[in-house]
DNA sequence: GACACTAAGTGAGTGGCGCTTACTTTCTGT
DNA sequence: ACAGAAAGTAAGCGCCACTCACTTAGTGTC
């Protein structure tokens, strides 16, 4: 960002600028506690300037939380493919990896799924979740094989999906009091990715 | 609320009536487009009458999330006492109520999970969803019996528990393309009690 | 290389919000 | 009857999202 090409316009590309500033203030200031004149200032630019790149804020997050959906397909993605041992380890690695990012990019991923501003159906999210599901997908396609039809390996795709979501939210929430070691995640991992692939 | 008692002060029980106004203009509005001016407004006070019984805007939607957790609780109470049937009825209730809870009251569930704006660990309110989690655990221990220890207990109660938030969330965010009828929630919902509850 | 055109910025302004302050009105206990 | 507290108001502050009229910098054309 600070090496960009500079080549075109007056200051270099305030876009993309602008969606990481923002980024950075929603790890900072939570997922609604941030303010756009805030990353104008950060930015150096006047607070009417992001409006000639974006038409309102809204569309700002959804630059934010896309680059965050990006982001995390390409870890899980990584995560499984390196993931080695057990014909399971893929899909456990899968649950760590979620559990991993919302940890680590909290605001961010509270801002992938708290986008019910008028963004409700945006196809272009919608795409783009759907290229993380479809990782977990192949990765069940992997381990059942060939025999269950496609409806069978979106039903337990699902519910992989369905059981690390409500994990990594309560996690990031302090909704629970099992104080878990990075171990014991592990474990719970490998005992729900068991339960829900067996039979 | 309208057959209030009246005897006190100039008007009602405004403290009340603010919860329940900002309750309807989170499920209207969504869980952040509503303002303490407008529930003003629709309580026909002043913009800053609202400030003589809560200090801030957190400590009126803390109330709300916190009535909307005593809510669930009674209804979560109640489908796992009628449930009949199955031994695993109660639980497949619970998680169906869980599932109703956060379609019904879209908004206010937000609010219940998405509070981290300063009551990160607010003991009140940490108390009050303990108290849901405790009618989960309840219903577990009548399941497995007086074997396993408390510890196990937790464990698959937690279980239930992410899988039914994470269930409840992707649906309310359209996170998942499976349209569900009723009776497929429900297989579902066997399904996986079946699983965590096993063994 | 001058020139029209457009993209990218500015500053000032609007209306709404959360919240405070100073003041008034109403209820309550003695 | 009256002091004092409780519950309301109007006005105002600073911040926000967003707009508008305007300036400045870069681009394609002859």
């Amino acid at each position: 960002m600070k090496t960009a090409p500079r080549t075109q316009y007056h200051h270099g590309d305030l876009r993309a600028h602008l969606v990481e500033t923002v980024r950075i203030l929603v790890e900072e200031k939570g997922a609604d506690g941030f303010s756009i004149s805030e990353a104008a200032r950060r930015a150096g630019v006047s607070s009417a300037a992001p409006y000639k790149h974006f038409s309102d804020r809204g569309e700002i997050v959804r630059a934010v939380a896309l680059a965050g959906i990006d982001r995390m397909r390409d870890q899980m993605d990584e995560a499984a493919k390196t993931a080695k041992g057990d014909p399971l380890a893929p899909i456990m690695a899968l649950g760590l990896c979620y559990a991993n990012f919302a940890r680590t990019e909290q605001g961010v991923f509270r801002l992938m799924f708290g986008l019910t501003k008028g963004h409700d159906e945006d196809p272009e999210l919608q795409a783009h979740g759907d290229a993380c599901f479809d990782v977990v997908k192949r990765e069940v396609r992997a381990f059942l094989g060939d025999g269950p039809p496609d409806q069978e390996i979106e039903r337990r795709s699902y519910m992989l999906h369905m059981f690390v979501h409500g994990h990594a939210f309560l996690e990031i929430d302090g909704k629970h009091d099992l104080d878990m070691s990075e171990g014991q995640e592990a474990m719970l991992m490998a005992d729900i990715a068991r339960r829900i692939m067996q039979d």
